[in-house]
DNA sequence: TTGACAAACTAATCACATTAGTTTAATATA
DNA sequence: TATATTAAACTAATGTGATTAGTTTGTCAA
């Protein structure tokens, strides 16, 4: 029955990041998706550009996400403040959106603008909370990556079931947290002190 | 040419970790493999379970040469030295094997007694680098978290070429490392203090 | 009303994993 | 030495999923 489902690109998209969130991230595949949305198979190719498109489309729109995610998460809070609130948005992301939070750590195309262009837009979020540590140049770069790894490497391990034992997860991430913040308080004494 | 190839379980595995290495991850398909080995890909089927079990065997594979590899990194060390050298030999390994450091990352099945009991042996030696900080036990349990953590994030990152700008990487990851090692002592001399 | 376009369709192809059943070399045994 | 067993390879067939080509049919504007 009943040709011309309304479907676009951004509907397509969105629900195959429900598919994700909700089946995980194995199970897309093009005829799984189609059937959630009551069409066949090829129809989706008249909105996205196979299954390698959809997931660079995907990744995308999870990047811009996570980018509004963790914008709101800061926005007039400083330092110490704002550190936790940003990694625990992060985390709190890849809890609530497991699928997608599973997509944005598979090989990422860094050739294409509109990702690097939105990927730098998160930087500069991250970069305005470490602002107020005036750190120089190459110490910005360096706590950038490091808040970085240490956000995304203990997300990984935890959904991936990595922490076998059962002791507060949460209480670890905040000790890491924490123990990252007094190395960047310490560095910024240094500065001014040097 | 013909039959009685010389194969069994150990060498198709490890031809499956050269493919890996060198093809990528997302190439390790039987066919491929069984190209390698000069063999029809049914015939892999008599060594492993299909192609989840080469995976599953893979992954075993892996984490024991991983294992392996940072005992030997650092048998004789101590405190910041040891710790260093575990990082390293981390990174190191990752970027050796690129391959096979990414199946490490690929869900790795919780339930098999093999690859818990190996796991375990990693931990142990990460515990072992540890015990001169003389850790409480959960701060122990925080520690090798967080320096997983940092680990697997910062070459997660690196690797996906997560890293977009020309600023020496080593530098940043050794900022990163001693930026957790200065928080261990710190934390060290306030257990001894409080 | 009609023409162009777009969104769906069907049918076919290709790649890959997997299974069933067969052949044959290597090894053990009488 | 001859034979029986086992295991490692094979061929053939099936199923699933992605992809492409070509077709039909709503929708919308002239």
């Amino acid at each position: 029955m009943s040709h011309r489902m309304g479907l676009d690109r951004a509907s397509v998209v969105e629900a195959a990041a429900k598919l994700v969130d909700e089946e995980g991230i194995e199970q897309l595949a093009l005829g799984r998706l189609a059937e959630r949305l009551h069409v066949k198979t090829p129809s989706l190719y008249n909105h996205v550009a196979g299954l390698s498109g959809l997931k660079h489309d995907l990744a995308l729109y999870c990047l811009r996400d996570l980018r509004d995610y963790v914008t709101r998460a800061t926005v007039g809070k400083s330092r110490e403040e704002a550190i936790i609130a940003l990694a625990d948005a992060y985390r709190a992301y890849a809890r609530q959106t497991p699928g997608r939070y599973a997509l944005t750590l598979q090989a990422p195309p860094p050739d294409d603008p509109q990702v690097g262009a939105t990927a730098q837009q998160v930087v500069e979020v991250v970069l305005a909370v470490f602002a107020p540590y005036k750190l120089g140049e190459e110490d910005a770069i360096h706590a950038i990556r490091g808040l970085r790894s240490i956000v995304q490497g203990f997300i990984s391990l935890e959904v991936a079931g990595g922490f076998g034992i059962p002791i507060d997860t949460d209480a670890s991430f905040h000790w890491l947290i924490n123990l990252f913040i007094d190395g960047l308080s310490r560095s910024e004494a240094t500065e001014k002190n040097g």
